[in-house]
DNA sequence: ACGGTCGACTGATCCGCGGCAGGATTGCCG
DNA sequence: CGGCAATCCTGCCGCGGATCAGTCGACCGT
């Protein structure tokens, strides 16, 4: 595994190995570089003629906002995530994304990702196949905000996040850099903050998990997987699917 | 709109006008139709090798299990939807799929699909759209478990629903047949069967919604919109994006 | 040195929904 | 016809998590 590859061609490089060529497409897709500061919405709802993006750095959310004014996030993009792809095909946005952190990503066109499949299309299976791993996520997700309770379902976000980083080198086994306050898992999980310290509270005094200060340290790796009932099977993946 | 059409390409006329030579492939997608008895499952978690289909007649269902038995209804598929998608994409399927009335589908390779795509462009991308309109009805669905009551929540998936049904002529603003139990919609709402009836009944005394034997009737649409705070927008559409 | 804001954290109280237990209704099968 | 299995429906009780109402410390900008 080489450190100095993008957190797309790492990500990638899980399920096909990519030969020089299509390194080279990848490279060619990173062309249009951006900057985002924290907190300035990139995308609004309902906004229409947006551009996808591929995140080289930093964390973002997408989130829907309700009347009463709580919101759910259904999801945070990581390095090597695709941003607002559905956005680009449905015409118009159907929630918000909002930066986390300093933000930088490379803006993608349409036309760049037909040529992409076209011109590598083992590059564009091996997209399809993050596509569908992020949205297994989101089914992860909904199931955990629907049938877990609040502890097993911290445990198991905390545990979906570290397998999303790690496959882009940036968390291992011992933990991972996190920049979410509590209100924002609150938001993500579905809970209140008042609750997720509470929670936080009881993962560290039985010695599971640690969340603080920016990262989370994972004591008992093991345990946890067992406490959230969390399925290891992408974890466990030996190699490259397609050679 | 031809009453005789399929119900995917009534779905697919709403974003594109489909031509003669698209209709056609359509219809050649069709070719290797297949039965399905209720009950039995399709697809097991963790099975591989799996087919795709296009739904022509009956409901499914998509679901996770949980070690203590209990479940998360995923999604709905109703006639028009593709299913199994993802496993196909992803080579192992992440969750059960089980038919709820008898079906009928056309199984799909991934060969047919490519070929679609590249002698009918604009076929692809109809088919895109329709795909990311499924997503986008996931994450409603999220937000919903995640942030709405169960009464609103309820309103909510019935008025999703009868979009999804209207669309392909199986209900109307009045209402729409459906195969559901109690026990289904609990499952599906991250609800208990026990709470869903007390929903249901308050939703009948208040006059917005009748739910029984295999029939919802809505009786109110506007308030019911209102309760949900349901999204018009992809309802209100006018006619296709792309001619 | 000063409010002002934002995040972590806590205790007390309240309520939406789950769990349990049982009755009514319907449809199916022998 | 009776028996059985789903499914629907209801009342009661208790719990998990929401809500309210704070305190405390860190980090602003002035």
């Amino acid at each position: 595994m080489v450190s100095a590859q993008s957190p797309l061609a790492m990500k990638l490089g899980i399920f096909v190995v990519l030969n020089n060529a299509e390194l080279a497409v990848l490279d060619e897709l990173h062309r249009r570089r951006r900057k985002f500061v924290a907190g300035r919405d990139i995308v609004h709802q309902g906004q229409t003629k947006q551009a996808a993006y591929i995140l080289a750095e930093g964390w973002v959310c997408s989130y829907k906002l309700l009347r009463d004014g709580s919101r759910q996030i259904i999801d945070f993009q990581i390095p090597g995530d695709f941003l607002g792809l559905r956005s680009v095909l449905f015409r118009t946005a159907d929630h918000n994304i909002e930066p986390m952190t300093p933000v930088e990503a490379s803006e993608v066109l349409e036309s760049d990702l037909l040529q992409a499949f076209s011109t590598t299309p083992r590059l564009g299976t091996a997209m399809l196949w993050a596509a569908s791993r992020d949205e297994a996520m989101v089914v992860e997700h909904l199931v955990g905000i629907g049938r877990r309770n609040a502890l097993e379902r911290t445990a198991h976000f905390l545990l979906e996040l570290n397998a999303r980083l790690t496959l882009v080198g940036r968390g291992t086994r011992a933990g991972f850099d996190c920049p979410l306050s509590q209100y924002m898992l609150a938001d993500a999980l579905g809970l209140s903050a008042v609750h997720i310290n509470r929670v936080l509270r009881e993962l560290r005094e039985t010695g599971l998990v640690t969340f603080q200060k920016g990262y989370v340290a994972i004591h008992d790796f093991d345990k946890l997987v067992e406490l959230a009932e969390f399925d290891r099977s992408y974890l466990d993946q030996e190699g490259p699917l397609l050679r």
